[in-house]
DNA sequence: ACTCGGATGGTCT
DNA sequence: GACCATCCGAGTA
């Protein structure tokens, strides 16, 4: 069944990027059904982080979604090619996020083979941050999205990934966020082929 | 196996 | 004008 509003709205984004592991992200745009189970994810806190992008309060165009209570989506580009999916959390004006970075294809494969130009399942499919908004069909357009609406939304399918096979440990590609760039707040299903390749 | 650089465009100062 | 929560292909080994 979908995840509540109360599972986004919960304080600590930390713990939400943890219990996320193993929930099934879904799309269905054009009528076609696509999604797959959650391998990786990163925690964005609006306190006490230097790499978030709602860091001291920062309020722009592109982050004001973030400030909204939990459970709607935040979409952006990154260098001018990759649109990566992240998903808001806690309560309005406490701006947190979980970036979603690698998720194991489960569901409209042929579909998301197309979207991606593949022929293959392999782990380029939806091993990445980048990839798998591509082959799920999340854009710029789903900034804001309702995560319990019928486009875009996340289901509970299994029991919660076991602790010892959840690998904790520093985010990728935020060198600029100097000390927090350490902070073991990336986290991965221990073995899984679908998380992203960065270090 | 790995390192390195280019693509590419919105966002922010 | 600089930066960027990325990815891929080319080069070396």
């Amino acid at each position: 069944m979908k995840l509540p509003l109360s599972f986004y709205q919960r304080p600590d984004v930390v713990q939400i990027a943890r219990d996320l592991l193993g929930k099934y992200l879904f799309t269905n745009i054009g009528g076609v059904l696509t999604g797959g189970r959650i391998v990786e994810t990163e925690a964005y806190a609006h306190i006490n982080d230097q790499a978030c992008h709602s860091h001291l309060g920062r309020y722009t165009a592109r982050t004001k979604i973030m400030y909204q209570a939990g459970g709607v989506a935040y979409t952006y580009l990154i260098y001018g090619r990759y649109v990566l999916f992240n998903i808001i959390t806690n309560e309005e004006a406490k701006a947190d996020a979980v970036l979603i970075r690698g998720l194991e294809p489960i569901e409209g494969i042929s579909e998301m083979l197309l979207r991606r130009g593949l022929h293959q399942p392999a782990r380029n499919l939806t091993g990445g941050p980048g990839l798998l908004t591509q082959a799920l069909g999340i854009t710029t357009q789903h900034y804001g999205t309702d995560l319990t609406g019928d486009l875009l939304w996340l289901e509970d399918r299994q029991e919660p990934v076991a602790e010892e096979l959840v690998v904790a440990s520093a985010r990728v590609g935020i060198d600029y966020a100097g000390t927090d760039a350490a902070l073991p707040w990336r986290f991965r299903v221990k073995g899984s082929p679908w998380t992203s390749p960065a270090r």
